[in-house]
DNA sequence: CCAGATTGTGAACGCCGTCCACATATGCGT
DNA sequence: ACGCATATGTGGACGGCGTTCACAATCTGG
């Protein structure tokens, strides 16, 4: 007579993979509702366990919110990958390493477009104090998305279209005018500005990078 | 008799301006702990005052985010003004003007390196739907920080350094660029690097803005 | 001087993260 | 096959948070 109010869409006491269910949960609500939304109540709500069980797998909602951000940072990085993978081949060097630049930017700020959430959970919190380093956060390349334009860059300087003098820390140049792009494109002042115009705007922003790197 | 633990620092009913002291410490908690940090209880207990007496002067605890955002774009203004202040004005309009593109991304830098928390507080958290327009967000000249950036390139356009057709939209490369680098410094890779380093990328970067836009 | 508006108080609710003790399943050595 | 250590999930509790409601104290204007 157990006339149940939540049945428990399971049987069997333990879960199977419960760290699994916990981060795609917490992936799931960052996508939809940014950093903010990661919690553990709403993770292990939707994994039908109760709340401590968490605690098991994680050490707690911070630790949660920095797997969800090695997440997002890895899905950056398929998105530049993705970008990448479009370039023609069969083009001389130079054009190629410059196509390569290009494409790291356009990959990350389509992302950026198309998973602000997820976006924001990549850069709008702190990194851990220790930084567990790689592979978490890289794509299908093994390459998270810093290598991945550090990789470029360094093609461009094979290819002699970068001078190894402007070659150092030409990254962070780079990197700082695409992010900030994304950051004004999903909640700065072009939050509200056309998506044509938007796209209109990144080639030049591409083409400052290129010439002023 | 009343030993009170927590004797009330105020022997009066009523506070004075609640509203200020509330603001006070809104800007404070996010000056030391960015925009998480600013709670309703903590600011109403930091003003003597129960909880509950914020809301005679905020709506919620967004409420009083959104006010200390706007105070902290103000701060930032007030910031690029100070920088603007130290321009030679004995130039010629096409320096003067480029010297003002400049004082303003060093002067919007320089505030998100001294006040982190602060610059957190200003671009980490989504803007109120309605905007609601200009005027707590200035300094002294009464311009936000974008109106400033768009002011010191509507010089450089009538001092011919910079051509129409370029003009429209700059504001969002140089911000982009600046921005980044911003954000890149305080939360994120380059949150570790020496001063002496970012101190010597932030001309590059600005060189970068000023011929690529 | 008094009525009504303003401003602060008190108590309560539900959500959150987290800690503790406890229950239940798993698997390993004998 | 058994038993016990270990891993994993449960239940209950605590304090902090935002927020709401009813109420009290003060101020103000007629």
């Amino acid at each position: 007579m157990s006339h149940a109010t939540t049945p428990p869409p399971r049987g069997t006491y333990r879960h199977g993979d419960l760290r699994r269910a916990l981060l795609d949960a917490g992936i799931e609500l960052a996508r939809s509702g940014g950093p903010g939304a990661v919690t553990l109540r709403e993770a292990t709500r939707r994994a039908g366990v109760v709340p401590n069980a968490a605690y098991r797998h994680f050490t707690g909602q911070r630790d949660l919110l920095h797997c969800v951000r090695s997440a997002a940072l890895a899905a950056i990085a398929v998105s530049m990958e993705a970008e990448l993978a479009t370039i023609d081949p069969d083009v001389s060097p130079a054009t190629f390493a410059k196509a390569n630049l290009r494409a790291v930017g356009v990959g990350y700020l389509r992302f950026a477009r198309n998973e602000p959430g997820l976006f924001r959970t990549a850069f709008g919190i702190a990194p851990p104090s220790e930084e567990t380093s790689n592979s978490e956060k890289s794509g299908s390349t093994g390459l998270n998305p810093f290598q991945l334009l550090s990789l470029a860059l360094d093609r461009m300087e094979a290819a002699n279209v970068l001078t190894t003098k402007r070659r150092v820390g030409a990254e962070y140049l780079a990197w700082s005018a695409v992010h900030g792009l994304a950051m004004l494109v999903i909640d700065g002042p072009l939050q509200v500005m056309d998506d044509q115009k938007i796209d209109a705007l990144i080639p030049r922003l591409l083409d400052m990078v290129e010439s002023g790197i």
